[in-house]
Formats: structure tokens, sequence, C-alpha cells
DNA sequence: AGCACGCCGACT
DNA sequence: GTCGGCGTGCTC
């Protein structure tokens, strides 16, 4: 339960519990009901004179989490200040969460019955009867199905062929597995460069927990680095956890690292069913499982042999997780590996302010990668100054020209634009009226060939309405441009070639990206795109790059818009060009001469870095002092400034702490609910986390807490 | 967070 | 006379 506390029991009759009790899952009556327990500590209870009910049954035969993952979920609560019971409730995966028995995890295998055997030549041509042609060269293991050609389908084929009863699902016996693969495989690779073995050496010499970062863009073979790495620690004997971005868990990516290692890759992220996320999770508890590639919530799999922890990307935001247990899966690794005692690798082209500050500190090492020969060269960067251009639906004439010189190479290019919809603004030219939503302030945006209005924050619809509400006038017109516009007028501009929008809208589905571009393939065409496009796939054909729309980030209120912008930048230029087919990067702006984007053009990543490390220590921003926000919404603005003004008085000014008063959300209405906020920053962690230990109890007791939902977010990313 | 209890308004 | 609205308090 998210309560502060934790409840005390006497043991099931019959039942002696000792410390090994702490960390397995109990039945306890609670309240009315009953709940699925964990017990976190054994002894006398913490409080006397409590009448103690008896919990009912103990549910598993052995501790679900290590030691160390429950001291780190310990420490999650602590550092978070989130209840303990909230943490682990998140921590577990849902199976285990709602009692169930603890599922088999050991490998299996199918192979055909003797009537599948005699069935095989009457089957009609499909997935099953494909399926039963492999089973007939003998029994798979499903991790080797896992990664065949039928990757996703063989499952329903089983299933098929299982309910006939001409294939069953049989046991593999431990230890064939990893022969199995390794036997199939090539595991060996390429020959590391001088940069990667530097870099494996380093790692090679550490012993325990060290932090490394890993720096190299895209191309220079950071991939490679982390095989090897993992390689070194399978042969140790000890587990490889691997963290990614939420779009980085591709089929291929899953398949590089299989191929590569010789031995089953577990998959772990939300797309997951929940009896495959709790086998993964078991299986890495056990020790019968060496690698898991996951997304964020991955930082929270047991690991009883661990030897290494990578995080792949690790600027990337959807590490932090933006409701609940506020957690950051970057910063949750650094603090398991040094209670596992094993290095974490953290990589990127683009590192996090933090991560370059822990090095400076010299609280990690940096391992560079520079380019490898014979791979991309980095694109030419030109600047497209906007002012006093005449536009076509967002484009300049340069930039429609460069495309149509690309084309007629023969080539692709991209055009970026973070914003999906067909306008992000309808404006009336006669009254000034625009269209917001009623429920936020926001406007909404238009969609549908412009004949729709969406709100991007509440999901809310509308009609395009025929004339303005305001004035009755006929001057309603669409301002600014999103993904859909650009294809509009791209399709229009370049009628012979494929157009693709990439975004939200056209693209849901997960691997619908790789479906898609790799039916585009290897064509001359115009890919248009939002931050789904900035990294992944491979695009050896595209050579240029229009980013539309680099203003917002130049000047938005958020101190960390400059850093995402330069990172986004990056990561969408190196997806231009190739060692034959040099690539070029056109910056659309109106603000050529902002210093972020010529630091960017001059020096690169690390310029701007630097320039904005230095920013953040003159300002006493992150990762010169640590934030903390009270963030609290309710339908009724009284509520929420009033529970913020309670808050605000009851934290006085504590020692080195400074807290800003009550203020609105910079987006004060959303989804119907009045936001509210309160900002802590210190220049010492200790006495920020002081200031928020003494104060969070307060505000569970506080009566007007219960007529808004509030939540505290210690190290926030976004600041609203 | 759930859940029960409790005290005031609209229905058979 | 009862169903049900959500304010309040508790959960070992």
């Amino acid at each position: 339960m998210p309560l502060p506390r934790a409840f005390d029991y006497l043991p099931p009759p019959g039942d002696s519990p000792g410390a090994d009790w702490v960390g397995r899952r109990v039945r306890v009556p609670f309240g009315t009901g009953e709940r699925v327990g964990l017990v976190v500590g054994v002894g006398p209870p913490a409080e006397a004179g409590i009448a103690l009910r008896t919990a009912l049954a103990l549910l598993d035969p052995e501790p679900l989490l290590t030691d160390e993952l429950l001291a780190t979920l310990r420490f999650c609560a602590r550092y978070y200040h989130a209840p303990l019971g909230e943490v682990l409730g998140m921590a577990l995966p849902v199976g285990l969460r709602d009692g169930q028995e603890l599922p088999e995890t050991r490998p299996f295998a199918w192979r055909l019955t003797e009537a599948g055997a005699t069935a095989l030549d009457r089957l009609r041509p499909g997935g099953p009867r494909r399926l039963a042609e492999r089973l007939a060269g003998g029994s798979q293991p499903e991790a080797v199905l896992d990664d065949g050609e039928d990757a996703t389908a063989w499952r329903g084929a089983a299933r098929a062929l299982a309910g006939r009863g001409l294939a069953e699902r049989v046991p593999v016996q431990a230890g064939t597995l990893a022969g199995s693969l390794a036997g199939e495989r090539d595991p060996g690779g390429p020959e590391p460069t001088a940069a990667q073995q530097s870099a494996l050496d380093a790692l090679r010499a550490n012993a325990g927990f060290h932090p490394f970062l890993l720096e190299g863009i895209t191309g220079s073979g950071k991939t490679e680095v982390y095989l090897q790495a993992i390689r070194d620690c399978l042969r140790a004997g000890r587990q490889a956890l691997v963290l990614v971005p939420e779009i980085g868990l591709t089929p291929q990516t899953l398949q590089r690292f299989r191929r590569r290692l010789g031995v089953p890759v577990l998959a772990f992220h939300s797309g997951l069913a929940d009896g495959e996320r709790t086998r993964a999770w078991l299986a890495m508890a056990r020790g019968e499982a060496q690698v898991l590639v996951g997304t964020r919530s991955a930082i929270f799999t047991p690991l009883p042999a661990a030897g290494l922890i990578v995080v792949d990307e690790e600027h990337d935001g959807s590490y932090k997780q933006q409701d609940g247990v506020r957690y950051h899966a970057r910063d949750l690794a650094l603090v398991r590996g040094k209670a596992l005692d094993v290095p974490v690798l953290l990589g990127s082209a683009t590192p996090s302010l933090e991560s370059l500050h822990q090095a400076l500190r010299g609280r990690a090492s940096t391992l560079r990668l520079p380019l490898r020969p014979g791979s991309a060269r980095p694109p030419r960067v030109r600047v497209l100054d906007m002012r006093k251009r005449v536009l076509s639906g967002g484009l300049c004439s340069e930039a429609v020209e460069a495309i149509a010189a690309c084309l007629a190479r023969g080539e692709q290019a991209l055009v970026f634009k973070n914003r999906r919809g067909y306008a992000p603004v309808l404006l009336c030219h006669d009254c000034g009226w625009s269209a917001t939503c009623k429920r936020c302030d926001s406007a909404m945006t238009l969609h549908g060939a412009g004949r729709r209005l969406l709100c991007h924050h509440c999901g809310a619809r509308a009609a395009r309405p025929p004339a303005c509400p305001d004035c009755g006038g006929l001057a309603l017109q669409a301002q600014g441009v999103g993904t859909e516009r650009l294809e509009e007028l791209l399709q229009a501009r370049f009628p012979d070639v494929p157009v693709l929008r990439i975004d939200r809208e056209t693209t849901r589905r997960r691997g619908e990206l790789e479906e898609k571009l790799k039916q585009f393939g290897d064509a001359s065409g115009v890919l248009i795109g939002t931050q789904m496009l900035a990294k992944g796939h491979d695009l050896p054909r595209l050579t240029l790059v229009v980013v539309v729309g680099v203003d917002e980030g130049l000047f938005s209120a958020d101190f960390r818009a400059s850093e995402r912008l330069a990172q986004l930048l990056v990561q969408v230029a190196g997806r231009a060009g190739r060692a034959a087919l040099p690539g070029e990067v056109l910056l659309q702006t109106h603000h050529p001469e902002h210093p972020m984007l010529a630091t960017l053009l001059a020096g690169g990543y690390p310029a701007v870095a630097a320039l904005a490390l230095a920013e953040r220590e003159a300002a006493g921003f992150p990762p010169y002092a640590h934030l903390a926000m009270l963030r609290a919404e309710a339908p009724l603005e009284s509520e929420v400034q009033g529970f913020l003004a309670e808050a605000r008085a009851l934290l006085g000014e504590p020692a080195g702490v400074v807290a800003t008063a009550p203020m609105s959300a910079p987006m004060a209405r959303r989804a119907g609910r009045a936001r509210g906020q309160v900002l802590l920053s210190a220049a010492q962690r200790p006495a920020l986390q002081a200031a928020l230990d003494a104060w969070i109890p307060a505000l569970y007791a506080l009566k007007s807490a219960r007529r808004v939902r509030w939540s505290i977010d210690v190290d926030p990313v976004d600041l609203y």
C-alpha cells in the first residue's frame, strides 16, 4: 500500500520465522480484506501495545528479493520519499504482486509428437506448417525460436499444433541451451578498433564498482564495447543487466545481442504480457538467465550473480519515471552498481550534464570512441536564417531546393519536426481569437488535414469551427506547421517519390516503425518525423536532414531545454550520411546568432555541454544544486493554493535550502484540474534530504492534503 | 490507496 | 421511510 509505514504481524500458526523470511511474500489480513505482503523484517514489533493480527500463510519457499535489491528499494523509498510499500509494489512484477505462485522458468523446447510427425505432410501451408517443418528436424528451444524467422508468430503456431496434439512443450536440460546457441552462432564479432580496445582494457583493469562514461556518436561502435564487456562478464559466470531507452528495445537489438552472446537474452519492457515479465524477472532472480535487456523498470530485477550494468543512451529522458515513484533508472543503476560492487557502463553520444559533471569530478572514468574510419563522416551543417524569408508551409526555399537536389541524386531526405498534427494553432486573423482547450491552458492542435482540433494534453477533440466563435469572421487560419502539414506539402511538391510520415499518429504499434522503414527501403524519397525518427533504425541512403523549428527549444522557460535541443540535434544529425555518401544538415531558425547554435556548430556537443555546465554553475542549477518539487492538483484552484500555502508554511526556512512561494504550474490547468507547485533547491544534498525528511510526514497529516493529489519529485527533470 | 462508517438530500 | 452522495478516519 502507498502508506508511509510497515505493518507488524504474528507468524502463521505453526511457523517460526527467521531472518530468511525477509524478501518472501505472505498473505495477511488487512482491514476488512486480505492482502499480499512482503516481509521486510523479522523481530519484535516496532511499536508496543498494538494488537497484532496473525499472518495467514507464507507464500514463497525462498526469498524473491536479494538482500541487495531490498536494500536498494529501501534506499529508493528514502531518497525519493515514497512509501516503501509503493516502491515494493512497483518493483515486483504484477503477477507476483498479487500473490500468484511462482511460475516455471526453466527453458523449454518444442518438439513434434508422433502424431505430428505423421501429420506433417497433410498440414496446409501457413505458420503451423512452417513450425512443424522446423521441428521435424529436431526439437527447438524456445529461445532459438524467439530468434528465428517467425520470431513473433511462432507461439501462435505452436499453440495451434499443441491444440491438435501434434506438438508438445518439453523442458530442456540445464546447460544444453547455452551450448546449442553458441554452437550455431558466430560469437566472435569484428576485431575491436584501437579505441574500443582501450575502452575494454580500462573496463578489464577495473575490479568492483566503478562508473564509466562511454562517449561515442552513432556508428562509433558503443554496442560492440557493451557486447565485449558482457562477454567478459559471462565468462566470469556473472549476470549482466542492460538498460535501453523506451524506443531502443527493438527486435533487431535483441537479435544482435543473442547472436553475439551465444546465450539466451531476456527482454523486459512494458509491452510484455504479465506472465512473460514475471518469468524474465524470476529467471534472473534464480540465476537461470545471465543477460537481461530492458527499459526503465528493468533496474529492479534481482541480480544474485551481478557482474555488469550497462545504461545505453544514458542521457535519455525515458529513464525518469514521471508518475508514482519518480525514480531515475540511471541514477539507481549507479546505486545498485555500488551495492553490488560491479562496474556501471553509461553510454551516450551526448552525455547528460549530470554524468559529465561526475566525470569532471573524477567520480566516473570517461572512455571515448572516435569515429571509425570507413563509417560516416560528420555531416556538413548549415544554418538557414529564416528572417524575412518567404516560407511555403514552414520550409524555406533553400530547404526545398536541397531536398529536390537530394532526390535528384536518388538519395533520401529526412524532415524533422518535433510537432505532430497539421498545425499547432488555429488563429482568427480578424480578432486574434485562437482555439484553446476547454479543460487545459493550452492551444488545440489542428489535425485531419486541418479539419479537426485535438488537445495533446487531455485528448479532447472538436471539429474546426466554420467561423470564428468570437467575431464570426471567416479569417480562421492554421498557424505554424506540424508533421501532417509537412507531409501534405512535400507530397504535393514531390509527387513522384514516396513521402512517409512517422509520428505517434501514423506509427503506434510496437515494431511498426521497423516495418514502415523496411517498406520504405533504400529508394529515393522523403521521411517526415518527430522524435521517433531521431535515432534507431539505420538509414544508409539518408544524406539530408532538415530540422524545422529549432526555435522553441532555444527560448524555453525550462533550464534543460537547450541541453535537450543540443542532444536532439546531434542525434538527428547523426542520421545523415555514410562513408561514400556525405551528409548535410540544414537548421531552419529565426535566431542564427543564438549562442547555443553557434557553439554547437563551432565545437559540437562537448562545447555546448561545457557552456551549459558553466551556466548551470553560475545560476545554481543542477548538477551544481539539487532540486525537489512538491506538486499538487485538484479540480479547484483554491484547493491547490490552500494546500500549497499550508505546506509552504510548514516547511519554514530550513538551513541550506531555498524554497519558492507556492506558484501555478507552467500549465496552470490541465484536463480540467488546477495545478501548482513549490520548488526546493539546495547546494548540498543532505540539507535538501533533511528538509524533506522533516516536511513530508507533516504533509501526510495535513487536512488540506486530502483534497488534492500531491506528490514529491526529487531530482525533477521537467519543472512542470 | 481502499474501504467502511456516517451524516444529509432525492426517490418509491 | 430508504438509496446514495462524498467527507473522514483507519489499516498491524
